[in-house]
DNA sequence: TATAGTCATAGAGGATTATCTATGGTGTAA
DNA sequence: TTACACCATAGATAATCCTCTATGACTATA
């Protein structure tokens, strides 16, 4: 058999032939005129090398070696139809792969919207990265990922960010410690404090020092901890103060207590990223268009609504 | 997708250059340049609608999408391939199907030539079709089977017979009968015995009676059976002599006997008889072919072997 | 035995495909 | 940085495919 010149349009052809027994009928059926349809058997049995339909009482039936054909028709046809129907519900995002990466910070609210999206769309494959701001910086860098959710996005021309969630960094210590009732604290009173900090790269330290220069404060004493989680077993230990995500301390608030500083808590928001000359899986952008709804349905977060939606939008124009 | 332009030739370069993962071994492997296949690969894409490669570290990687085609790709040439191994052994006549046509006589015989045959090809389907002389004309004229055996072939043009395997025909009373001892037995001698005969289409009682005729002799009483088991058993219960192929004889002899008569046995032969026009399967043809072996090797008839290679040297040049 | 329906074949047009050579861009590795 | 390997694109050509109209042959039915 010549397999080269094999084509699904011989076969659809074919198929239907074999099912209404009537060279005149499929050509009525395809559109076609009938000595097309008949040419169209001939190269057909050409390629196969073998009578493939007969004559008989006035039908068009297949020979032996047809019916095999037919057989092999209708199973390649129905497999082909089964990965268009793939294309088309992964075109429409249901369905298929993308990945996020996340500073550290952001895993203590992101599965509070990928946790609704798997549920919504069980057939989408989301791969999860987390790291510290410049192991994300180094997949940014990279193409490593398809989304990415930073506090500081990445200056870059090529990128596109969206701020879609606040971000509110507190100061928090032990639990019932001596500050939590004080009304008006300021800085100022804690300045003498050991603070317990994030790298220096990390947004949330990034953002506390901005802060503490336009306040005018130095702080006495610090130490560097590497992990969030780390720092709040240290703060509920007594080891000192720290400046936290608020939902650091919502989603594990054990031993910990927010002080009630003022100037806090630092608004800061998280974005998310893309690179803008890169193709988006549709599943990513089901997904944004996904959390856009959560925004203001539950989180009560119009301008992230509006953000996302302006990144949908041009996501959508530069598609293809 | 566009399925109505989709090749397997697309399927089997794409399949390769995911295999080989570069696009200018692709086209070295398939004889091809390196244009040519990067074209093809173009093709392909606006075929899916979809990205279906990209570049990474200098290699040929398929997107999610491809990785899916890929599959696809493997699946369907593998089962193509696999239609393709059956049409090269239909081809060969080790697979597919045949329907012969006997007369009642020729069941004694055929299963000798048939067991073997299927034996040494289990996935050839043989349909065996048996009747009087009259019902396998029918179906001869009918076209519904493709090989036939008759001891008489018809007279028609359009066929082409091959006398194979004589068929002696003898004279046989009851076990421990009169004449079974007689030298020099003549017709003359039993002239006023009953005769149980088959009825007159058949080619049996056709030899037979053209055998009288030249004979000068005449039947005193006969009395016409269907059946050549019928016949033997009236023999056996002494209802009378009979003239039967002595195959019937060999294959179950119980209670009658063949008589030593002069000029017997009749000869005559079984014919393959094929419609010139008919496009033989293969299978049938391999099954000829097999005969043509067995009638040198275990029946001892070079006459017959003879007519079978000339019958099968016919076809073969009209073949196709 | 007309008649209508079905299929095959021939011939022809335009569209598409399968290739090639030539060339330019890009990234990898020396 | 240069050289090389690899891929994309452009342009050209021959083959092939797709589809049509016109026509003829065959067959079953009225």
């Amino acid at each position: 058999m010549k397999v080269r010149q094999l084509t699904f349009r011989l076969l659809q052809v074919y198929a239907d032939v074999v099912r209404t027994g009537s060279i005149t009928a499929t050509a009525n059926r395809l559109h076609l005129t009938q000595p097309t349809v008949s040419q169209q058997l001939k190269r057909l049995r050409e390629i196969v090398g073998e009578p493939i339909v007969r004559q008989e009482e006035g039908r068009v039936v297949p020979t032996e070696v047809g019916q095999a054909l037919y057989q092999l028709s209708q199973d390649l046809l129905s497999r082909t139809d089964v990965f268009s129907q793939y294309l088309d519900e992964y075109n429409r995002g249901g369905r298929g792969h993308f990945s996020i990466g996340l500073v550290n910070t952001a895993q203590y609210v992101l599965p509070r919207l990928l946790g609704p999206f798997s549920q919504a769309n069980p057939q989408v494959d989301v791969t999860v990265e987390i790291g510290n701001r410049q192991q994300m910086l180094n997949r940014f860098e990279r193409h490593e990922d398809d989304l990415y959710v930073f506090s500081h996005p990445p200056s870059d021309d090529a990128v596109m960010a969206a701020p879609f969630l606040s971000n509110p960094l507190v100061v928090v210590g032990p639990e019932n410690n001596r500050w939590a009732n004080i009304t008006d604290l300021t800085m100022e009173a804690l300045k003498d404090e050991r603070f317990l900090l994030r790298e220096p790269g990390s947004a949330t330290r990034h953002t506390f020092d901005a802060w503490l220069y336009s306040a005018g404060i130095e702080l006495r004493s610090t130490q560097q901890i590497a992990s969030n989680e780390a720092i709040r077993l240290a703060v509920a230990s007594g080891m000192g103060l720290a400046v936290l995500s608020r939902h650091v301390v919502a989603d594990s608030p054990k031993g910990v207590q927010e002080l009630p500083l003022k100037g806090f808590p630092l608004k800061s928001r998280w974005h998310f990223v893309v690179r803008r000359e890169r193709r988006l899986p549709p599943a990513a952008y089901r997904f944004l268009s996904f959390v856009q709804g959560l925004l203001a349905l539950e989180f009560n977060e119009p301008e992230g609504e509006l953000a996302v939606a302006e990144l949908l939008r041009t996501l959508d124009i530069e598609r293809r």
